[in-house]
DNA sequence: ATTGAAAAGCGAAATATTGCACAATATTGC
DNA sequence: GCAATATTGTGCAATATTTCGCTTTTCAAT
């Protein structure tokens, strides 16, 4: 675990870079600069570089940053060169939107099972995914060997839901429910709470000035 | 604009805290300590009374926080008291998932007009709104007064519908593409990368040890 | 080879955010 | 009315993150 340990703002921020980076390369480009980059993920260049210098010195001054060089670097980092397993529970509006969705071609992220409550679900192939009954969770979970876990049912159920997940051997759960969820400290929970975005989103246009320097957010994060 | 500026940070929080007292005040609480709210948010208590405190002072000393008291405060500060219309760019996969949600409920927010290519979608009406064909886009955006656009379409046609939006006069996007759109600095963007999201909480997993005391993540972003 | 321009890397300052620890003050029960 | 208790509000130190500005290195063109 953790080399040198990477700050978590920089962390964010690598698959950002990795995505431009793969984008680069299919165009045919060779070399970038952390000023082209920057104008790319909208990160100032300084930070580009400070983020990248945590990794050792992957570029060449006065030239700038071998696009294959990095590829190959944070695909390893991220995780890319390995097909990550990961687990859906909860198929319903969010649910679907997210099996349709191909993860695995940019990401190289399959959700390989998902489960429901529903009976009209459970037990049907979704979007070329086996959706399982609620009861076989935990077994299939550990089966399998899945270690990360998107939550998308309803907010009542989410906590309950969490607990049999804990137990499973679940390692991270992304919450897309608004409720921040009760776990133990070995496991990690990512909560993306679209409602509260577009709600912070609203904040800002009524409060703050026309951006203050902040053309993006995130952070949000 | 800007009574005090609140740090961005405090901002984001806002609407989480707004939930939960929302929450009590349905379930009959009528007062509530730091200590309490902070287990249920999962966020340290001082830095909730410190995110209070910008706004004076709202609570009692050896009381805790009326519950009531607080919800209609940040009611008119989060802009709950209004409804808050806002459109929705590419009703696909995500975008028909975002229609079915009733964000009217918990956040007084609609979604009332929707856009999209297809011919088969525009025209018709989705969930209950009206989905209009890119060419009425401008002219409607304009005519509804609509200033937040959620922008659901694909990454390859995410900036030249930007370029629209802008000219249309919006003043926000929640930007589901992983693409960073490029837009003038009046307008404020809100990216939702949920492939980043998935990729970052598997890095966390992979280079951080078991929660170095963050059992949650975000910020966020 | 020499030189000029480009750009990384990085110390250090600036900024932002969090969390401790405690004095101030309200509430409650007697 | 008083003591005991609870809990806020905040100065301040700790931590985290960003950004400046400069030095060093490399490249490419002469
Ligand atoms: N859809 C959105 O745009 C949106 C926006 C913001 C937040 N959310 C949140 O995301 C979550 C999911 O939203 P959604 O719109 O997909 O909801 P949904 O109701 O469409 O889907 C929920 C799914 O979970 C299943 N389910 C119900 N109870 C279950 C249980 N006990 N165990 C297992 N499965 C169960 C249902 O059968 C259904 O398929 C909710 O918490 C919601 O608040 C959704
Ligand atoms: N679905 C997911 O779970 C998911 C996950 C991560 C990222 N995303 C991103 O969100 C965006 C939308 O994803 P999706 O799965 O909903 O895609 P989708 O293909 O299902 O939907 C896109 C919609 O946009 C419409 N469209 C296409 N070109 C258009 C144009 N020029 N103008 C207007 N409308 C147009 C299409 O008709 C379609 O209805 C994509 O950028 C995708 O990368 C989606």
């Amino acid at each position: 675990m953790a080399e040198t340990i990477i700050p978590k703002a920089t962390a964010k921020r690598l698959p950002l870079y990795y995505r431009y980076l793969t984008f680069l390369a299919n165009a045919g480009t060779t070399k970038v600069s952390s000023t082209e980059l920057s104008e790319a993920v909208k990160v100032d260049s300084a930070t580009i570089r400070r983020d990248f210098s945590y990794f050792g010195a992957l570029g060449k001054r006065g030239y700038g940053y071998d696009v294959k060089d990095l590829i190959t670097f944070f695909k390893k980092i991220l995780n890319q060169d390995r097909l990550t397993n990961v687990a859906l529970v909860g198929v319903g509006n969010l649910g679907h939107a997210l099996l349709n969705y191909n993860f695995r071609q940019a990401n190289n992220i399959r959700i390989s099972a998902g489960f429901d409550l529903n009976p009209d679900i459970a037990g049907t192939i979704q979007s070329g995914v086996p959706i399982y009954p609620m009861a076989d969770m935990v077994e299939q979970l550990k089966e399998q060997q899945i270690e990360i876990v998107i939550l998308t049912v309803p907010t009542d159920a989410a906590q309950d839901i969490t607990d049999g997940l804990v137990k499973a051997g679940i390692k991270g759960i992304m919450n897309f429910t608004p409720l921040r969820i009760s776990v133990p400290s070995y496991v990690r929970v990512q909560n993306v709470d679209l409602a509260t975005e577009l709600q912070t989103l609203i904040y800002f246009l009524e409060h703050y000035g026309p951006t203050l320097k902040d053309a993006e957010a995130d952070k949000a994060q």
